[in-house]
DNA sequence: CTAAAACCTCACATTGACGTCAAGGGCAAG
DNA sequence: CTTGCCCTTGACGTCAATGTGAGGTTTTAG
């Protein structure tokens, strides 16, 4: 398969692709005359890369881990950037709850007409208070979501 | 209080702070000889923008969305871009786990010698297979976890 | 054979939230 | 008055995953 089908099929832009390549993450074969050939399987792990990237795994990391996807085996490097990054990810989904909630809260305040009604505002704070100001940890306020339901469209 | 109290108390920098004001989201005043002056409340407030930026929002959605915070009230094109913003964190966050799932997955055979101890492989597929291809909805496996429990240092 | 489509390699542009350095001003303590 | 620290504006640097365009070659379709 070409670049273009390749991109296609995958999602992607042949300048992604190309990318990947200049990166490590990809390695086609060329034809005689320089064009590159990607197997079948590429379609797949341009797709895994694709998912490591929306993640927010930068190309270096990704170059990291992609043997071990082919080899199956991962050394102990491999292995504590393996845990290292399913912790960075299981934080950056906390700060998205995060934020989501101040946006609930916001919701909710904007939703009924006066204080008295609004759930957020029955909340212990609007910003809980941190003693731990060093640490980056974001607050999990447990926020009210009845103005989801009518307002998500998902 | 001057901007270097609000940086340490917010945990930014000094140069963010001077970014948010320059993007309009920060509106501190002025001593006669120039020097910005931020009251008490722009703490909490730096905390929040800092929530949003966290979240992936840019930082002119955050100016759209800061006035419902000041006025408790949301015009409708403000509530539709809350809406849509809760929108793309969730979505974001399906991305995330997703690419979690697969960490796991990887973690999972690298942990079991051979391929038949494996719960990782007995997953439907690696990549289990899409026909809606245009679509960029990314697949939910649901990932064996049984080695998350002692490699995650969370 | 020919024209269009797809491919190639540079290489510069973009975006966003800052970092960083430069050159200078304000302000309390000694 | 001077030392030292914090403040000011301005402007260029960074990083990372692409977008984009130039200028040329290869493949494909008619």
């Amino acid at each position: 398969m070409r670049i273009g089908e390749i991109a296609h099929h995958a999602g992607v832009s042949t300048r992604a692709l190309r990318y990947y390549e200049e990166q490590g993450l990809l390695t086609p074969e060329r034809t005689p005359s320089g064009q590159r050939t990607y197997p079948e399987s590429a379609v797949e792990r341009v797709r895994l890369i694709q998912q490591f990237f929306t993640a927010g795994l930068p190309s270096r990391t990704i170059l990291q881990l992609l043997p071990c996807v082919d080899t199956g085996h991962a050394s102990p490097k491999a292995f504590e950037l393996l845990a290292s990054e399913r912790n960075r990810i299981t934080a950056a989904m906390a700060d998205l709850a995060a934020a989501r909630d101040a946006l609930d809260r916001m919701i909710d305040i904007a939703n009924h007409p006066t204080p008295e009604h609004c759930p957020a505002l029955r909340e212990p704070a609007w910003a809980p208070y941190n003693p731990a100001d060093a640490t980056r940890t974001a607050p999990h306020p447990t926020a009210a979501r009845d103005a989801s339901a009518t307002l998500i469209t998902m």
